[in-house]
RNA sequence: GCCCCUGUGGCGGAAUUGGUAGACGCGACCGACUCAAAAUCGGUUUCCGCAAGGAGUGCUGGUUCGAUUCCGGCCAGGGGCACCA
């Protein structure tokens, strides 16, 4: 006997049962159809996995599923991003090993996904802390190495000196360590970088070859690498003033228009001519050290003033004979951008008109508005004047008189390309960008040992190939702030694999995100044990067809990933520059949050809402207090708005859950998780179970004529699959809703069982259709409805346009642009007979009474607009 | 400060990219079934109006036979970058 509802606690784990025993979604290699590669960003093993983990994987899931239907060998892996600081510091705190923490979390979250029922190949699972994954990235680095792509450089760093680690930039929350919250200092350190900046080029240029990627995430990486162009200039310093051994000084602008506004140049506090000059001057190198102690942190730079001191230096203007211009070390110039020095031009940029004002140097207009005259905007000129950055006319500039910025720029890189200071020329074009190499040094336990011995003798030597991976040790402590490799009483000690004295093993760790800038590759052939990749696979699989995953790795994670594949191809690793041809980048998932009377927050779980007076209330379930309902956010554990995905799925099923994180909601936008919607998608599940039910217990009958359900079904054929393959899920939804709106009307008529054959095709169709998306209850409908092994092995159904077109079709026709009146019209009828048709409609004469036609608009199937 | 995105019913959102604004869902209301409730089924639901009709996609101007869609200005919300010369 057929229950009246389905029950999801039995089927779904049964199906997953036999999906696992089919292996139907393992992915075998010699597979000739043609690929498609589905990843979902891999999970951080946190403990559990969140909402946001369901959106992600459902997103995949259907990709994956459709894929399949659609005749793809599907690549779908899933593995762990397992390296990184919460597991050092939950060993910290629960006095475990960061080991321990982190393969329980996996064994946790493994379990979660699966009761999701996602079509993953489980066989090609691996977590980045494994030494059979980390052994290759060590390999690869060495590789890197080799090749040119790593520098060993001293670097100012964000220096917590509680922790007693570097902290990434985004782990200093107000120049205060994140988690010591003490004031954060910087330091000189030297690390290991990979020289993401060789590629700055073809990174930026590169992005206009991904179309299937955000604009957005395009635009931000494009921000990031932050091209500018602009000239190089040597101006030659007065002798009389110099330190010894100093000629001249070479400046970056991109405002070269602006040179006859010069009143001052200012260097950085670390540039050589500073330090020149402060070697006879301890007024000017107190100074310089008090600038380098200045933090770079947001909360430091916001509020720091710009402040300057004159080395007594002066420079000679390139271009204005016997003009010359005070040298500052100014505190706001970086050392490692362009040449760490600039020219000033207060007139036209605000940090050079703060710093003109404060030591009350010329400020000298250049770019005046167009409508003005050169005298009127020099008499009009006061020096409070807020600088003008706009395009405009040079003025009180020589030779660039009358030209706008653009040409003027062209007219001085022009004639100081010419110009010669010593046999060479003054000015340069250059490009620069703002992206900076990748420091990769981690002063951390908890991530893939950098693979190099430091040697008196020989310096920093490669670790042999032969002797990787270099391993983690398991005997440390984390009692005490600091690197426990740096104080492990062994494990640095080695000997030179050259020279074999005595050395010691670098002791840093590698960023994280080097660790998941290859993962995907690796997935290729996670089995080949000698190499990190093995080509063929990489051949086949890569690029990555759909990747999905959050807007937050929109530059990071992404430009890594980026940068690493061109960097394995060079080194033999890989074969292409691209890794994801197609990115999605999903909203998150947000809730209401809930706040009681003492003002803390309460979990979703512990309140009931109720309409009183047709207003919305929340009540504490066990108190019987008011909450109330605050801001709706994204959730997290400190708001306490979370909701744990293993609830759900207790309580509605993996389905529920799933159908409605792909309902409503663009999935690029962020979905609001309610009750309700959770509440209207398991309704629709039934629905689903009883219309299926209902159709499976008509006889067999056909009528001949071409029901509407069938159109129904075929208009929802093509619907779905253009929907899915755009990712809007949200229309793929709407779409199965009307077909099973339509079908609960066919099978509702009297006529139903003489249509019994074209409602049951239908029936099998919308199964069909929600099988990606609602995998397990379509399994249980499809095998009601008498279908073939697993739904998820059958092929796509092929919709028939032919079946959906109409012979008449019901225009609207306006007047002035107002609909007025609907006439039926053939389909294929030419646009005069359709003007014909409409004019001589009733209706038609009626709403224009009686006034004469203008004119007469036929957008062909579309609209008829009548003009009077 | 610079760059970018988004504003549509009570709510999430559709609108074939210049052609019937509000698909589909949620919520609400009315009704049927029931002793009752739940579930289910039927109906109503942009606003004003009894109706005929009119207004309506943040505001404002423009282009067009026709604008949610294109262009200009403004307002609001969100995001990215930021002493980058």
């Amino acid at each position: 006997m057929r229950p009246s509802r389905y029950n999801f606690r039995e089927a779904e784990p049964r199906w997953q049962k036999s999906w696992d025993e089919a292996k139907t979604f393992a992915t075998r290699t010699d597979d000739p159809r043609p690929k498609y590669y589905v990843l979902e960003m891999f999970p951080y093993p946190s403990g559990r996995i969140h909402m946001g983990h369901v959106r992600n994987y459902a997103m995949g899931d259907v990709v994956a599923r459709y894929r399949r239907a659609k005749g793809h060998a599907v690549l779908h892996p899933m593995g762990w991003d397992a390296f990184g600081m919460p597991a050092e510091n939950a060993a910290m705190e629960k006095k475990s090993h960061p080991a321990t923490w982190t393969y329980q979390n996996i064994a946790t979250m493994k379990a979660q996904l699966k009761s999701m029922g996602l079509s993953l190949d489980w066989a090609r699972e691996f977590a980045t802390c494994d030494p059979s994954y980390y052994r290759h990235q060590q390999a690869m680095f060495l590789d890197f190495l080799s090749g040119g792509l790593v520098a060993r450089k001293t670097s100012k760093v964000n220096w917590d000196p509680v922790d007693q680690t570097v902290l990434a930039n985004e782990q200093v929350i107000d120049g205060r360590g994140w988690r010591s919250g003490a004031l954060v200092e910087q330091r000189e350190l030297t690390q290991w970088f990979l020289k993401i900046s060789d590629y700055s080029d073809e990174l930026l240029s590169a992005l206009d070859s991904l179309p299937r990627w955000p604009e957005k995430v395009r635009l931000m990486q494009a921000n990031w690498i932050g091209r500018s162009e602009g000239l190089m200039v040597r101006w030659a310093l007065d002798a009389a003033t110099v330190p010894a051994g100093e000629t001249e000084l070479e400046i970056y602008t991109t405002r070269p228009d602006t040179l006859f506004g010069a009143s001052f140049m200012a260097i950085a506090a670390d540039h050589p001519l500073a330090k020149s000059a402060s070697a006879k001057n301890a007024e000017l190198a107190a100074f310089c050290e008090e600038c380098r102690r200045m933090g770079t942190s947001q909360a430091v730079l916001d509020t720091a003033e710009k402040r300057g001191f004159d080395t007594g230096i002066r420079a000679i203007h390139p271009l204005v004979p016997g003009k010359t211009v005070p040298v500052y070390v100014a505190n706001f110039i970086l050392m490692d951008y362009g040449t760490g020095a600039i020219f000033g031009c207060p007139a036209h940029d605000q940090r050079d008109h703060d710093f003109a004002t404060k030591y009350d140097l010329p400020i000298i207009p250049v770019v005046r508005a167009a409508d003005l005259t050169d005298d009127v905007a020099n008499a009009a000129f006061r020096r409070e004047d807020p600088p003008v950055t706009e395009d405009g006319i040079l003025f009180n500039s020589g030779f660039l008189d009358g030209l706008n910025v653009a040409d003027a720029k062209e007219a001085v890189a022009r004639k100081l390309e010419t110009a010669s200071l010593d046999n060479r020329p003054v000015g340069t074009r250059k490009v620069n960008y703002r992206l900076r190499d990748w420091g990769i040094s981690r002063q951390r336990y908890w991530g893939c040992p950098i693979p190099i011995i430091h040697c008196e003798a020989c310096g920093t030597v490669p670790v042999p190939k032969k002797d990787l991976p270099v391993k983690l040790p398991d005997d440390v402590t984390f009692d005490v702030p600091g690197n426990p490799l740096d104080r492990h009483p062994t494990w640095k000690h080695v000997n030179c694999p050259q020279c074999g004295l005595k050395a010691r093993r670098e002791t840093d760790t590698m960023d994280t995100f080097v660790d998941s800038s290859w993962y995907f590759a690796r997935f290729t052939d996670p089995f080949n044990e000698s190499e990190p990749t093995t080509l063929s696979a990489i051949q086949k699989w890569l690029p990555v067809d759909q990747y999905i995953g959050g807007i937050e790795h929109a530059i990071l994670h992404l430009l890594y990933s980026r940068f690493f594949t061109r960097a394995m191809t060079k080194t033999g690793h890989a074969t292409l520059s691209e890794p994801f041809d197609g990115l999605f980048t999903q909203g998150m998932v947000v809730h209401e949050t809930y706040k009681n009377a003492d003002g803390a927050w309460v979990p979703p779980a512990d309140i009931r809402i109720e309409t009183v007076e047709g207003e919305r209330r929340a009540v504490e379930i066990a108190s019987g207090q008011p909450v109330s309902i605050g801001a709706i956010e994204k959730m997290s554990k400190s708001k306490k708005n979370v909701v744990d995905p293993d609830d759900i799925i207790a309580s509605y099923g993996a389905d529920t859950a799933r159908w409605f994180m792909l309902s409503d909601s663009p999935p690029e936008r962020d979905v609001i998780w309610t009750e309700d919607g959770v509440q209207g998608a398991s309704r629709f599940l039934q629905k689903v179970w009883r219309l299926v039910g209902d159709a499976v217990a008509l006889p067999t009958g056909d009528s001949g004529q071409l029901h509407p359900v069938t159109k129904a079904a075929h208009k929802a054929i093509l619907a779905v699959g253009e929907d899915v393959e755009r990712l809007r899920f949200n229309r793929c939804v709407a779409h199965i809703h009307e077909l099973s709106n339509a079908l609960a009307e066919a099978l509702a008529s009297p006529d139903a069982t003489k249509n019994a054959d074209q409602i049951k095709a239908a029936t099998r169709i919308l199964v069909q259709l929600f099988a990606p998306m609602m995998p397990h209850l379509a399994e249980e409908c499809w095998t009601e409805l008498g279908g073939e092994g697993f739904v998820a092995d059958a092929a796509w159904p092929v919709g028939d346009a032919s079946l959906i077109v109409e012979d008449q079709l019901l225009l609207p026709v306006q007047v002035n642009g107002r609909k007025r009146a609907d006439v039926s019209v053939p389909a294929e009828a030419d646009n005069a007979t359709v003007e014909a048709l409409v004019l001589a409609d009733a209706s038609v004469q009626a709403a224009l009474g009686g006034k004469p036609v203008r004119k007469v608009i036929v957008v062909p199937k579309r609209i008829v607009n009548i003009v009077v």
